[in-house]
DNA sequence: TTATACATTATAATTATTCTAAACTGTTGA
DNA sequence: TCAACAGTTTAGAATAATTATAATGTATAA
């Protein structure tokens, strides 16, 4: 398995220490074509159904929280109890179904570029996030 | 007071009782020329040192979510551990201030309109809520 | 006014997340 | 190779936000 020693090297980059917990994490992560939205529950629990063996919640937070500070991971805005995190970090939106509660990629072909005009005096921009919520037609809303 | 009687007729309105604890946060929330970012906390804070009284935290996750159910407030999409409402229901996004924690509404004119040009199959868009993240351009960001 | 359905409240329960402190393990330099 | 250290993992405790519960209170319609 080259891969692995991918996710050691990308450790390495981040001056993350290749643990064995951290390598089961990037491969759980890492190792699909399709992206991956989650919240640490069902990261957690993605961890000990495919390899049988658990990882302390706290480790997966730590290490979720280092990845997201290294970009590997962006954290998605949505109200929510839970926080969400994706494992698609370039420029993109997400719609939300609020029927199934599942997040969608938004491409950018979906959507026209957001430009913004004012910003706050003195401060810069760092990252733009779009929310849409979608619900089928027939959904209550009151 | 004529203004407590419209927050009675409001509270009618969306067929809420207008209980004594209703119309206070009414007053807190409603009695204010600009808009009110806040979280449940805040709220509960600001009846408590304005009105010297206390309403039991429920009463105001009650209320806070029944008014966001009938369109009076509006929950924003932030990755936080607390929600966020807003008082100014109308269309429009916010700045979140990563150096201050605070919350800046971004006004029709700081911003292009988002246009949506591929939604998800079989669903309608319910809202659209944007967030643009900023900071000192100092701030450290790895 | 009185019955009733809805509200409020304090408190307990739940859930997400972070902290802690002890045990463990990569890594580095001898 | 191996010892020593710094960084890691872990279980469990602690914290914080939110929701549920169940007893008591109250607005309202008849």
């Amino acid at each position: 398995m080259t891969k692995n020693c991918n996710f050691i090297d990308k450790l390495r980059e981040a001056r993350l220490r290749p643990t064995k917990q951290r390598v089961k994490i990037c491969e759980v992560l890492f190792n699909r074509e399709k992206t991956f939205h989650f919240t640490i529950n069902d990261l957690a629990k993605k961890i000990s159904e495919d390899l049988n063996e658990k990882i302390s919640l706290a480790t997966v937070y730590n290490t979720v929280h280092h990845f997201e500070k290294k970009g590997y991971l962006k954290e998605i805005a949505i109200n929510s109890d839970k926080s969400y995190f994706d494992t698609n970090t370039s420029a993109h939106h997400h719609f939300y179904d609020e029927d199934t509660h599942e997040l969608i990629d938004c491409h950018q072909n979906d959507i026209d570029s957001i430009n913004i005009k004012n910003n706050v005096t003195g401060k810069k921009v760092k990252s733009v996030e779009v929310l849409i919520k979608v619900a089928s037609d027939n959904q209550n809303q009151n």
